[in-house]
Order: structure tokens, then C-alpha cells, then sequence
DNA sequence: GGCCCAATATATCGGGGTGATATATCGAAC
DNA sequence: GTTCGATATATCACCCCGATATATTGGGCC
């Protein structure tokens, strides 16, 4: 779901590829770490799904300056015909257009449930309302559940018992308890501000 | 590194795709759910670099009947002729060579870090010896620092912040601890037997 | 006995992700 | 003034996943 990373994103503001990698890193940190061989292309797929526009292109083209003289067009159109598209500082800012928000919505609703999904979800929850949000929460406890109990079901069964495999599904189950419990923390959270808007639900730690 | 875990199971018994992607399961659990789509090109590629060869092929072939007459190597043969490859119950036992045992060691000692691939190393630590063992276990605890770090320099670096970003953060770096203190407790029990033969070295819990 | 269905079993395909690599410029250090 | 690292875009081979195709065995069901 890198296409709902990059709307997520661009849905802020508007950048071009190597800022929105940065981007990204900054606000999913460690988790999904997006490769260039991966953006790229989804860009190209969402500017031809019409998910985004380019919003400006070509050399050097800065906000607070819309116009420079006659000469920078001539110089931008010589450039480009000397080079078609490559080239550094060739940069292409990329916006979100409506399709965009629209598809932005769609993937929210996806319900892919894995680590990367989900916390990519999370981290863009700002963006949807909160049945939505709590939709997500739950089905996100649901398949924790699941695990949970699909890892337990596997050392109870365990005859042969190594070591190693033993320690690894004990650690597995008490990271998805700790998860389990941390999204529920998350549902309540977003339960108890329902009907109240100071922040009097609790310090939090 | 699905060969790794193919070769990993391999080493404990001869299986065919099917009962193989079971195994996994029941070892790896939750962790890497391998797909046909993957398990299958994985096993010709590994035959075709010879770490793996065919034990048992055809039809039917049960470990406690070698024989059943006549009739059925005639049978056989004339499946064999009429569907060369395909088939059902025309599965392929697979057994690992001495070849596939050295790229099993070799697989181990590869410096992948992440996830997916720590934990498969760590379900096979019994096929390597204790330097090794350390070394992998050292090699993810730095790992894991760095990314603690790094997610915490994010938090702190942060101005914007929202509230659903900061959680993801939070809870990030808590999982995050929880996993250096589990390998921090693996080391100690690799190295507190360091010396010792009998299992004296304590109850753990 | 005959029929359907679930499980067994292998294989391929499209789509998409990753890491490596190529290309090209800018700014700064030396 | 040139080397070097960051900026910037793009492509490539390789691999993984989910869906799908195909085929047989065995068990339930009437």
C-alpha cells in the first residue's frame, strides 16, 4: 500500500519524489522504509490514474517566485528539448487532486491488516472519521486475536520442543498481547473523547 | 530467505512442497506465511543448484509399504507416461544434500537483519554453533538500537505533532525495548552456559 | 453404486516491492 | 579546480505474494 503513503503525504503539501521519501521516513520512521525502485513508478501509476498532478516542473523552480522574466521560459524549453526528462534538479513536484483524496478515502477502508498496513493507516487517521477509525482499531484487535491465539494453539501442540522455537513463539505472544493491548488503549481513547472535548479524559502517564 | 527455511526444514526430514509449507507454519507460525507461489520456484531453483534433491517421486509411495506387487510398478509407469510431471499424488520428496547443508550454514551467517529473517535464523539456531548464535544475537540487539535511537530522535524532532503519529512512535519504542531486553536475556543464556554442561545455570522461571 | 465436495498436491501468472545501478547536477571543502 | 557527497529521477533483475488452473483421493450422503 505504498499508494496510500504517498496521498497521505502529499495530502499535506506539495512535493517531489526524493522530499516525499524523506517525508515518509520521518512520519512512519523504521517502519516502511520505501525504496526509490518502488516510489517512482507508483507515482507514475497514480499521475496516470489521476491521483496526482504535477504541479510544477523543471529546473530550479521556486514558491515564492512565479515569474523571473521572459527568459527563464525559453531557457526551461531549451533544456527540455535538450533533455527530455532526466536530469538533476529536473525535480517534479507532485499535488493531490480530488480523485486523489478520493482514492485516499478507498484505500483507508482496505482492510489489509498486516504490520505495515495498519501502522501506515494509523499514522494518516488524522485524515478519516472516527467510525472509520474505530473500524480499522477493532478488525486490527481482531486479527491480533487471531494470532495470538493460532501461536498458542502451536505450543500447546509442540512435542518436539527446541528451545529457540519455544522462546520465539513465547516472544511472539507477549508482543501481540502488548499490541493487543496497546490498540486497546487506542479504542478507548477514542471512545471516551466521544462527547467530550477538553481534554479531561486523563494525563496518560 | 525462503531457502533458508526450506533447507532448515529439510535438515530435520525429507518433505514434499505441500507437507513442507505445513512444517513451516507449525515452526515459523505467524511469522513468514510462505506462499505456494514462492515455496515451489524456491525448491527448482534449490534442485537446480543441487542443495536439494528428488528422494522419492511418483505415485502413492508409502513408508511402511515398499511393496505391493507387481501390478504397481507397472501402474506406476504407466501414470508416468500418460502425465509426465502433473498429477496428483505425484508428489516430489525433496531431501537436502551435503551441498544444501553448506548453503544452510552459509544462509545463517548472512547478515539480514530484519524481522522476517531474524526470526527464521532464530527458529534454526540449533543447526549452528554458539559463536555463531552470538554473533546473530549481537548483531540484532545493535540493530534494534539503532532503531530506537532513530525513532527517538524523530519524536523528539518532531513539532507537528499528531497525536496519532506520536502513538505510533511511542509504541514503537516500547515494542522496540521489549525486544532488546528478550535478546539481551537470549545472550545471557547462550553465555551463561558458556562452561557449563550441566543445565544448573538456573531454573528460568 | 454414484455423486459431490473438501483436502491434497504441484505449478504458473500478473502485479508489485527491493536493492543495485546509471545518470546528472549542485554546493562545499580543500 | 576538482573531488566528494547530497540531491534527484529512473530502470533493471530478481524475488515474493495472491489468485488461479489442474488433477486425484477419500469421505459423506442418499
Amino acid at each position: 500500500m505504498i499508494e496510500l503513503a504517498i496521498l497521505g503525504i502529499l495530502k499535506e503539501s506539495d512535493l517531489h519524489g526524493y522530499e516525499l521519501k524523506k517525508h515518509l521516513r520521518k512520519v512512519l520512521g523504521p517502519l516502511s522504509n520505501i525504496s526509490f525502485g518502488s516510489l517512482y513508478p507508483a507515482l507514475a501509476r497514480l499521475e496516470r490514474e489521476g491521483a496526482v498532478t504535477i504541479v510544477e516542473s523543471g529546473h530550479d523552480a521556486a514558491p515564492p517566485m512565479p515569474m523571473t522574466g521572459s527568459l527563464t521560459g525559453e531557457a526551461a524549453a531549451f533544456r527540455s528539448r535538450r533533455r527530455p526528462t532526466r536530469g538533476p534538479r529536473n525535480r517534479k513536484v507532485y499535488g493531490i487532486t480530488p480523485a486523489g483524496e478520493a482514492r485516499l478515502v478507498e484505500l483507508m477502508a482496505d482492510p489489509a491488516d498486516d504490520e505495515r498496513s495498519f501502522g501506515m493507516k494509523l499514522a494518516f487517521f488524522r485524515w478519516c472519521d472516527r467510525p472509520t477509525r474505530l473500524r480499522l482499531l477493532e478488525r486490527r484487535r481482531a486479527s491480533l486475536l487471531d494470532r495470538l491465539e493460532e501461536t498458542r494453539k502451536a505450543v500447546a501442540a509442540r512435542d518436539q520442543d527446541d528451545p529457540y522455537v519455544r522462546a520465539l513463539m513465547e516472544h511472539d505472544t507477549e508482543s501481540t498481547m502488548n499490541d493487543i493491548a496497546w490498540i486497546g488503549r487506542l479504542i478507548a481513547r477514542e471512545t471516551g473523547d466521544e462527547g467530550l472535548d477538553k481534554e479531561t479524559t486523563g494525563g496518560h502517564r
